[in-house]
RNA sequence: GCGGGUGUAGCGUAGCGGUUAACGCGUCUGGUUGUGGCCCAGAAGACCGUGGGUUCAAAUCCCACCACUCGCCCCA
């Protein structure tokens, strides 16, 4: 009989990595906390009908399903969530959050799923960190995502971090650029490698993040959006770069930074960082206008971003960078079996009451002292209580101390308020 | 879907045609009667990814498949 695996694409986060996931999910929530976003949890499945229409079906990744569906009931299907950020629209209409104070500014943290072959900090489940800021058209909003994202990985220990910053524009200027891109690509058809052919007729714009050699001089001479944008854009993006030049904050306008689907106006940026195979960005996220309406809303604007904790944290560990242990108990009461047994479970479980965090020695026979000694070396104890058949029999325990110290008896009643200090 | 790499005990590796597959780490037990870390001894743990083929003989050569992994596509 075969052992069974872990699904393709899953991961397991054992506990000598769960100081990376703390690290980075305490820093993102003390950061959100601090420029005022609240917590939201949203339902993984939704119906996939939010996605089709939010994202727009002819997106790939419904086109190559790319995303787990499940039948909940005849024509009625359910997907796992690909992303966040329909959903959060999905649920600001949804809840009537229109009338509550505006903007609402909300994070969440938790799983996503992409069916898909793995890569690099790229699994089929993968966690994500969102902040989205509704009902805002502010570029001041735009501002504070970007720069909420910046301090994550500031504060995390990153190094050689980049804003790249772009505008997507919107339907009325977007369709008018995209024409003039595609006109100055036709004439350098033959040139483009195949795939980037299929691309121009497929998605034109998506030429622009293209990794065919000789792209980078091509392209360089190529219509940018920026010169395209609509006075609204136009605005929003100015104002942006204004306030961003304001803080002494650089960036880099790429205008090679695209998004793939539809919803995206105004804004698109992402934090790059050295490192993680071939991905440079460690966040994307941008402006979404138009999102509201296609799903059925009235129009609300919205802007936001999303980070992979999964490759946060291969980032930090390429970085050598090291997060606090987390604790364990300092305490390990060990014992010779019959009456010694019964006393060591009573007294673990008085000082776990007493808020101390103790670990009992487990023996279903007489255990050996040095075995249980061995055992709280390994997890660090610094403290081991011996209840030996003498000591039980006066009422005492013997406090051995690992850290070289003499070991001494006390009172079986006295060691909770002595340990307590 | 396409391409590269890798598959030997829990982990990291050696062995690359020839008797019972080796080493390090880890795990467990012991080193006299109730005391850790170092050291020493011992034990458990691998049908050498799976299936076929070549050969007197295969972990070692060939083929296929599978898995993992990196990259492409895509990136929500």
């Amino acid at each position: 009989m075969t052992t069974i695996q872990r699904a393709k694409g899953m991961q397991d986060v054992l506990p000598a990595d769960r100081r990376y996931w703390d690290l980075v999910i305490d820093t993102a929530v003390t950061l959100a906390q601090r420029y005022g976003f609240q917590r939201i949890d949203l339902p993984i499945l939704e119906y996939t009908e939010l996605y089709h229409r939010g994202v727009g079906d002819a997106s790939d990744f419904f086109v190559k399903k790319e995303t787990y569906e499940v039948e909940e009931s005849e024509g009625v299907s359910l997907t796992l969530r690909p992303e966040f950020t329909a959903g959060f629209m999905r649920a600001y209409i949804q809840n009537g959050m229109a009338s509550w104070p505006q903007p609402v500014k909300l994070y969440t943290i938790g799983p996503a799923f992409r069916r898909e072959r793995q890569q690099a900090g790229r699994y089929r489940q993968h966690s994500q960190f969102n902040c989205e800021i509704l009902g805002e058209i502010d570029p001041a909003a735009d501002l504070e995502v970007m720069l909420l994202a910046m301090n994550l990985y500031r504060e995390l220990g990153y190094k050689g971090l980049t804003f790249q910053l772009n505008s997507t524009g919107c339907p009325t200027c977007k369709p008018v650029y995209v024409d003039a891109l595609k006109t100055y690509l036709t004439d350098y058809l033959p040139n483009l490698a195949p795939i980037d052919q299929e691309r121009l007729r497929r998605n034109p714009l998506r030429i622009l993040d293209s990794k065919e050699p000789g792209m980078d001089e091509l392209l360089a001479n190529a219509p940018h959006i920026i010169d395209y944008l609509c006075d609204d854009c136009e605005d929003h993006f100015n104002e942006l770069r204004g306030l961003l030049d304001d803080l002494d904050q650089s960036y880099t306008i790429n205008f090679r930074l695209v998004r793939g689907i539809d919803y995206y106006t105004k804004t698109v940026f992402e934090v790059w960082a050295e490192g993680i195979g071939a991905q440079a960005a460690v966040c994307g996220g941008g402006r979404y206008d138009g999102l509201a309406e296609s799903i059925g809303g009235p129009a609300t604007p919205g802007v936001g971003f999303g980070s992979g904790i999964e490759r946060i944290i291969l980032g930090l560990q390429e970085a050598g960078i090291e997060p606090p242990t987390i604790p364990e108990p300092e305490i390990l009461v060990a014992h010779f079996g019959g009456v010694t047994k019964t006393v060591a479970v009573q007294l673990t479980f008085r000082l776990r009451s007493a808020g101390i965090g103790a670990r009992l020695a487990f023996a279903r026979e007489r255990r050996s002292l040095k075995s249980q000694m061995r055992e709280a070396n390994k997890h660090n104890i610094k403290t081991v209580l011996i209840l030996g058949e003498e000591e039980v029999a006066q009422g005492l325990v013997v406090v051995r101390p690992l850290d070289g110290d003499e070991q001494h008896s006390i009172p079986l009643d006295e060691v909770v308020s002595l340990l307590k200090k």
